[in-house]
RNA sequence: GGAGAGGUGGCCGAGUGGUUGAAGGCGGCGGUCUUGAAAACCGUUGACCCGUAAGGGUCCGGGGGUUCGAAUCCCUCCCUCUCCGCCA
């Protein structure tokens, strides 16, 4: 949720950014915002003195009644009456007003930093970084879901037997990769100074809200209706509402956090030729990294959280490349983020592992995440997160790309967690 | 699922209608003492909104009500804990 005073500060400005989202009547939508605060305020000011005024006679009131002077008393009390209706009627509303604001706010994404560029689709997303050669592959190499079958190591028709479609059943070997990713990962990220935490998979409705989920994206996330849960589209949610509400020591920046956890997606609407095996899943597994940073700080921080994964795919032996989301294909919430992509070589496409962003005040601002300044003033933190990393596609491509005619090879970094060199 | 207890500032905890935004303690910050540190002692220390400021207002789980006045009384919702039952 944008910040009402920085929106008045600089409307023209972030109006202008906004834009870049495709989004035409922003400015519009922030004099919606502007004019409302304006009534907002103008009417605080009303209800503030006439609350005032009523304090002032209730405690001389009570100062009369302690003296013995009923009858003074009671003459004061005449004069409240129509005091109370005005501060009634003022209250009701700074209430409405205040739900007014709150929905405009709600509905504005995050503004995009400058070097967002502008664009509607993912076609406009800038490569800003390729490494590692397209492995050609053979006229007859396969798909990943094809070698998965072929060695057994994920039953996607058991999934849509006990779950439905979505949801994979990982055998043998492909269970055990599936460990070593997820060991290997979160390894490295400890490596990198991140804390292990392991969250609650189910959240409440104030958690969703906290990091943006919702309400515009309900739909996106299982609803468990009984008890009002959610069950988290990703442990970006758990994780950075371990400080909603807190109020951090400065000291402790940056504050590094990864945590592993299964992933629920209920990806309504999707389908088509970009679903099948491993690409979309209702269920996945993924190592994510947080940090919540200096405002001063952050966009160090979201490039260092680049190269580590970056780091890591370079572990793995997996081509891949790194964009720069365009205003269209930015989430609402993220002001800047990279996407990681690997070469699928059977799909022949680049497959997303791997989004890393930085939400500056946007998230900290719905979950009153704040730290004390040298002055002593209470500010807003900015939080990050990346995926270090998304498993699904990181399996098909190391499926995929080192396919050979004795079996799947296992690159070297992971060999000590497979406890394996080869799939066959 | 059944029964009970409770939700107060960063934390613990007192407070049952009046000038209490809230005793006390812990923690934090500053100081005295010390070669330095610890201990001890003294001082200081809530959040949010409006306002250039002075100042004003709101907040004791959420919402509503009673009252001139509510953390304190009433209604309602939410949450937590304890015991019993069930159970990995």
């Amino acid at each position: 949720m944008l910040q009402v005073s920085q929106i008045r500060e600089n409307q023209a400005q972030m109006a202008e950014r906004l834009a870049v989202r495709g989004i035409k009547n922003a400015n519009e939508l922030l004099t919606a915002v502007v004019e409302l605060d304006e009534q907002r305020r103008h009417t605080q000011q009303e209800s503030d003195s006439v609350l005032a005024e009523s304090n002032k006679l209730a405690k001389e009131i009570g100062g009369l009644f302690k003296e013995g002077k009923a009858q003074e008393a009671n003459t004061l009390k005449a004069q409240t009456a129509d005091l109370k209706e005005q501060s009634k009627g003022l209250q009701e509303k700074l209430h409405s007003i205040e739900e007014q604001l709150k929905e405009a706010l709600l509905h504005i994404p995050n503004v995009p930093n400058p070097l967002v560029p502008a664009g509607n689709s993912d076609e406009d997303n800038e490569v800003i970084k390729e490494h590692g050669d397209i492995p050609s592959m053979d006229a007859d190499a396969k798909p990943h879901w094809d070698i998965a079958d072929q060695y057994n190591l994920i039953d996607f028709e058991l999934g849509v037997k006990i779950s439905g479609a979505g949801f994979p059943v990982y055998k043998g070997k492909g269970a055990r990769l599936q460990r070593a990713l997820i060991n290997y990962f979160l390894d490295k990220n400890m490596a990198a100074g991140y804390e292990e935490i392991q969250p609650p998979h189910f959240v409440n409705e104030a958690s969703g809200f906290g990091t943006g989920q919702l309400p515009d994206k309900e739909g996106q996330m299982y609803h468990m209706q009984d008890d009002n849960l959610y069950a988290i589209p990703t442990a970006e949610v758990p994780i950075t509402n371990l400080f909603r509400d807190e109020i951090v020591n400065a000291d402790d920046f940056p504050i590094k956090c990864t945590a592993y956890t299964p992933c629920f997606r209920r990806e309504a609407g999707s389908y088509g030729k970009d679903v099948r095996g491993l690409n979309r899943l209702h269920q996945f597994d993924k190592v994510e990294i947080v940090q919540v940073q200096h405002p001063d700080k952050s966009y160090e921080t979201l490039d260092s959280m680049v190269s580590h994964v970056e780091g890591i795919l370079k572990e793995l032996e997996l081509p891949y490349r790194i964009l720069r989301l365009c205003g269209g294909d930015l989430g609402f919430t993220s002001a800047l983020t990279y996407d990681f992509e690997v070469y699928s070589a059977a799909q022949k496409r680049w497959l997303e592992v791997s989004s890393v962003s930085n939400f500056e005040t946007f998230q900290a601002n719905r979950l009153k995440l704040r730290y004390k300044d040298e002055n002593k003033k209470n500010q807003l933190c900015h939080t990050l997160n990346g995926s270090a990393l998304a498993l699904p596609r990181i399996v098909a491509a190391l499926l995929e790309n080192n396919q050979t005619a004795n079996g799947v090879s296992i690159p070297k970094a992971l060999v000590p967690y497979t406890g394996f060199e080869l799939i066959n």
